[in-house]
DNA sequence: CTACATTTGACAAATTCTGACAAGCCAACA
DNA sequence: TGTTGGCTTGTCAGAATTTGTCAAATGTAG
C-alpha cells in the first residue's frame, strides 16, 4: 500500500513535474518537498490541499492517505495492539 | 465506548483504592493521576503498565485502550476520512 | 566536466508534551 | 458552620518533538 508521499509524486511526475516547482507552489523548500514524497515528513493538512489542487489531485483521496500515515506513525511498534485498537476506533466513530 | 482513564477509574474504584494510591505507585502527582483518569491527559506506555500491574488488570487490553486513545487524538476532527484511513491501515498492518 | 534535480544531515525556531504545584471545589460530618 | 479529605483545575517551566531551511552530498544526462 503507497503511503501519501508516494502517491504524491507518481502524480508529480505524470505531469512532468520537477519537485522544486510543486515547492515553489508550497511557498516552501525543496528539501522539504522531498521529504515529504519519500515518507520523511509528513505534510500538514493545508500542504496536502495545495498539493491535490496543484496537480489535480482529488483532496479527499490525498487527505485519507495522509489521515493514514499519520495513524501509522502513532500505530509504530505497536502492531500486536493495533487491529483490536483500531476496531475500537471504528466503533467509536459510529457514534 | 469507555477511554482508558475510564475503565482505570472502574477498576480503582471497584477495588476501593483513592488517587493518591494510585498516584504513588506510579510516583507521580495525583494532579496527573486526576487527569489520566478523566482523559485529559494521555498516560505512557510505561505508567499504563505500572497501572495494568497494580489493579490487576490485563495489560494487554489496557494498552489497547490506550492506543485507541491515541489513535483517536490523532484523528481528531477528521472524522469523515477516518473510516477509509482506516482501513487502509488495516490493510497495510496485514502485511 | 557541467548542469541540474534530488537527497541528506545539521540546525534554530516553533510547537507540543510532561509533570508539578497551588488553589479551588465538593461532600461528609463533627 | 467549619474542617477534613479526595478529587479537579489552571498555570507554568523544562523537556521533547516538529518544522522548515541551508549547505553539502549524491546522482544523472548530456
Amino acid at each position: 500500500m503507497k503511503h501519501l508521499g508516494q502517491k504524491i509524486r507518481e502524480l508529480r511526475e505524470k505531469q512532468n513535474l520537477l519537485l522544486r516547482q510543486v515547492a515553489a507552489h508550497l511557498e516552501v523548500d525543496t528539501a522539504l518537498m522531498s521529504k515529504i514524497e519519500r515518507g520523511d515528513r509528513n505534510a500538514s493538512k493545508q500542504q496536502v490541499i495545495e498539493i491535490a489542487k496543484f496537480l489535480k489531485a482529488n483532496e479527499d483521496e490525498l487527505l485519507t492517505l495522509w489521515l493514514a500515515d499519520k495513524l501509522e506513525n502513532v500505530v509504530g511498534d505497536e502492531k500486536d495492539l493495533a487491529p483490536d485498537a483500531l476496531n475500537i476506533l471504528k466503533k467509536k466513530l459510529k457514534k
